[in-house]
DNA sequence: GATGAATGAGTGTTCATTCAT
DNA sequence: CATGAATGAACACTCATTCAT
């Protein structure tokens, strides 16, 4: 029997690893990170606890992949303005496209989020949050400062602040809380 | 010595569970639920670590005082009016108590974050928290009734939300975050 | 019931702290520091695992304790000569203390010395070591001095060189390594 | 291509064994038994992590392949005397290619050391170290009974411990250790 | 009421070894 | 012959909880 070639090898690690991943994603979110541990991880993803390790060094390089992974995807969604400030219709573009985001891949945002907000997971993922948010934070403050508004950064930081929270309150909630009417009165009031 | 009184053993008992209580939401907000251990509290309280037990059947039990404890404190905060609807002045009252304790009182609602952000532990007290926060949401939804807007309880939802929002993005960021500034503009906005 | 006396609970650890150390010095000279668990110490000593760490930070400090104790029956060997160079009587003398306490306390010596020759320990207390070596080293050096040889820091080091060559040999072989017989043509040879 | 024979399969396998072995010393000598895995060697080898065990039965048959090996080289450096004794030139001939060998293949007797110092380890070589220590001994025996000394097997067996003294304390301290003066001292005290 | 020694199940992690390919 | 994914038993260490005193 021939060895496996290298293009099979990477096949299967690109598999096991997603696999891995997943298994954390759920896990994390619904246990907390703490509380999750590789034994229950690797049980979920039905392979050995020892095989995790062969995929990532420890456990915080796990969750900081699935962290990472999350971030990517938000970052394809934050518009392109070539330096140009943005004007109404994009930024109601833009949270038309979060807020769709939100509920069309309701489950996984859902796990998402109820990770990054951890506070153990925070202190992980700081830098990186911090380097995706802030060109986020200074589009939006450009765009108050074109409006005119006294303190605009003021302005873009509470913007950001509000959709941190009508998130959380969807995810924990979304039966009952009315995304749509809460966005139009979002938009109608404050861009 | 006389032997105490039932009275002076029951003061006592009371004491040492306060102590035991301040020393764990002191430890429980800097280090996390899960990195703060029962021997660190004892340390803390400078008793013996047996004696937690005492006191508290578990460490969950202790975890549910804390917070009970800290949801009894919210409560007060809650303006009250006889079934009569809030008045503006009333409303930005109740939103500078709010943020004033946010930052009088860090530590605590720093834990209280860190905590309802842990799924697991979140179960422990979501009915408690339930019933705590409906009747704020319906004291808002009849403002903004009187206001006369199309849709109360969507604006009294939102409210809540931006109030989360907001409180979340200060516990992340004490330093910057623009907390007087945002609640200006919060109360000029959206009241 | 009243709570044991700090005096009882320091009893009690001193007598936990001598078992451990005892099962700890027997095992990691049977099998070698790295081979030895903690899991079998805790066995041997009829202790839960756990216990160690109540009494040792950590399995490197239980080595360090072990041997630690035997550095300090060994330097209440060393001489005392205020400064003075030995003469060749007290030398002499000295290592026939030495010769004896080897074959008298056979056992112990023979397992502190499979510790502490192995690399991995002399790592851990090199320091140790050569603040205990140095003051021997020297003391036979001026020995030599006195004794007008041309370079006594050779001498001084080999004679240490021919003690734990002598030390091994009866150690592993202790029925036919003739002690007695070498420890004369030692003295006769080398003093 | 031509199907390779059965002598180049051969040659092959040799090849490759002594590559292991090459690799499995030098991290051993440099980090011990325990730290080296069989990872670190095949990596080191150039191979995978299985093909370790083509060749050898599991992680101790390789040990005591090299230790062996080693041994072996220490057998051709015994002077041959067709059951003549010794002169005391070639026993210092032989004292120099000892000390020689120490220096130069300096890592293979420090690997030599930490495995005689293991106890469990040890005793998988005890009958080879046996076989091939006493008829050294038995030589210099031999050597010092025509030299008209009391106790020639005294003497031989102090010779032993001495060389032993010598390379233990040059293991060590190689920096430091006055090797070439102690052999002067050495040959000129003690043959 | 109060102590802290003691337990035991759990954690993250490592690694010799196996085996399908 | 050669690969490296996969396993599982082991490791050092932690900690909530119990209990004799």
């Amino acid at each position: 029997m021939s060895p496996r070639t290298e293009q099979q090898f990477s096949e299967i690690r690109e598999q096991r690893k997603a696999t891995i991943m997943q298994a954390g994603l759920e896990l994390f979110a619904q246990y907390s990170i703490e509380t999750t541990s590789i034994s229950m991880i690797a049980k979920r993803a039905g392979i050995s606890k020892g095989l995790i390790y062969n995929y990532f060094d420890n456990k915080e390089a796990l969750i900081v992949a699935i962290v990472t992974q999350g971030f990517e995807e938000f970052i394809r969604m934050i518009p392109e303005t070539n330096g140009q400030p943005l004007t109404k219709e994009q930024l109601i573009h833009y949270l038309n496209t979060t807020f769709d985001v939100l509920t069309t891949d309701f489950q996984y945002w859902k796990l998402y989020f109820s990770i990054v907000m951890q506070p153990a997971v925070m202190k992980l993922i700081e830098d990186q949050l911090m380097a995706i948010m802030m060109p986020v934070v200074m589009l939006m403050a450009d765009y108050y400062e074109i409006q005119g508004v006294a303190n605009p950064m003021a302005h873009a930081r509470m913007l950001g602040a509000i959709l941190d929270g009508i998130s959380l309150n969807y995810m924990i909630d979304p039966e009952n809380f009315p995304l749509n009417e809460i966005k139009d009165i979002l938009i109608q009031k404050f861009l």
